[in-house]
DNA sequence: GAGTGGTCTAGACCACCTG
DNA sequence: AGGTGGTCTAGACCACTCG
């Protein structure tokens, strides 16, 4: 592994200190001057670091004035494709991740928002389903699908509870470049509405997302039924 | 008027010779060192503007390789902060627009996603309704609330079929600068369902967003309601 | 006026892809 | 090997906010 990125490191450590709690919303961070002689960066590195806190919405600039640091909403951000896919940022919120279909190895479905490209459809896919879970009720269930290439034991992995993306980031290298959408509302049929704990036709949020990836040719595909009666989707990204 | 930053003229330059086709999609735009000579910029420059466009999805960049200029999808795309808020990169598709409640003042509503802060609240509210066609379909409805602040003679306008954002940004010197949303699944309700021509009870996606400007203390509200039976939103953003 | 973030240049080296 | 995008430095000036 090489070594890290320094605008990456850097913002991999404001980021931290920013979600333990050491700068509280409304505080500014120190400036870019500051930031620049305590890590002995240059500017543009600085900004570079501090622009993908921008992205990540726990920051906002304000010229003339600083960095702002920005209360966490509830709700369920998806967000930052460095860390996890979904995330909580804030502290009151309890997630929680089952497991209910444990990877498996198989073909490609054929229903999918996303075609896979002919390398991906050459291998088959390991597919696996989760809910989750938010201060104990059921706010969605999605499916993934990923290319059975290179990932060996992936089957044998217990993933519940920690972050799949940190997983894949740590064992077989691999992290989210980029991701497209498509969302739509549906009624939720019988099997959804069942996981779901809801009413059979009550309207949920469908998502198909499809995550670049820095393996060329190796695209994570997402379905995702999302049960927004209490809970509503906030800057999905 | 200040003059137009280089990066961002380089970017509208760039983006306008795509839009109009003379860079299809599947081929590479010239490297970034031939665009430094043409434009007689430096790398930072040229990148900046190339991020741009990333961000809008309109290239992708490839280390080692160049920057390929993404096919445009078919669905409705909220990109852009800079141009429209909801733009078709489709010439396929045929977008109308029509104010069917014309920009009025009025006091703030209360059961608005975002809760405008108190100098929004302490001027009135111009509040306007527009329904968006897709191929003749309706696809959604929006209700819009502008801060009256120094929007004098606003509500004489006629808004239909131009674009609201570029109004705003050249009569009113005033340009979206970011913007946060929140998304959920209801059923439609008689009067949306009459507007959307869907039947009551189907189930619609509902967008709340704030969009931040380049005034202080100025956000624009927007409430959107979107008929997702033909047409699903993607890459909102 | 002092300090902040925003833009820009000039130049260097690295990592990745393709022939 | 040569070209592409990715990272980084050093230094400059501009635009905005606030006391």
């Amino acid at each position: 592994m090489l070594k890290e990125k320094k605008y990456k490191e850097l913002y991999r450590i404001l980021r931290t200190r920013i979600i333990k709690g050491e700068f509280i919303a409304g505080s500014i961070l120190p400036s870019e001057s500051e930031l620049r002689q305590a890590y002995e960066v240059t500017q543009p590195t600085i900004r570079h670091a501090l622009n993908l806190l921008v992205e990540e919405r726990l920051i906002k600039k304000h010229q003339g004035k600083g960095s702002i640091v920005q209360p966490r909403p509830l709700g369920i951000g998806i967000i930052s494709f460095e860390g996890h896919s979904v995330t909580s940022q804030n502290d009151d919120i309890n997630i929680q991740t089952k497991i209910i279909t444990p990877p498996s190895i198989g073909p490609w479905p054929r229903n999918l928002g996303f075609t896979p490209n002919d390398i991906e459809l050459q291998a088959e896919a390991i597919g696996l389903g989760r809910l989750r879970t938010l201060n104990a009720e059921t706010v969605f269930f999605e499916k993934l699908l990923i290319p059975n290439i290179q990932m060996d034991e992936f089957c044998r992995l217990n993933l519940d509870n920690i972050s799949l993306y940190d997983t894949l980031n740590s064992k077989y290298n691999i992290s989210i470049k980029n991701s497209e959408q498509k969302i739509w509302a549906i009624a939720a049929d019988r099997q959804v509405a069942k996981l779901l704990q809801i009413k059979t036709g009550s309207p949920i949020v469908r998502l198909e997302r499809r995550l670049e990836t820095n393996r060329t040719d190796f695209n994570i595909y997402s379905s995702l039924w999302a049960n927004t009666e209490n809970y509503m989707l906030y800057n999905i990204s």
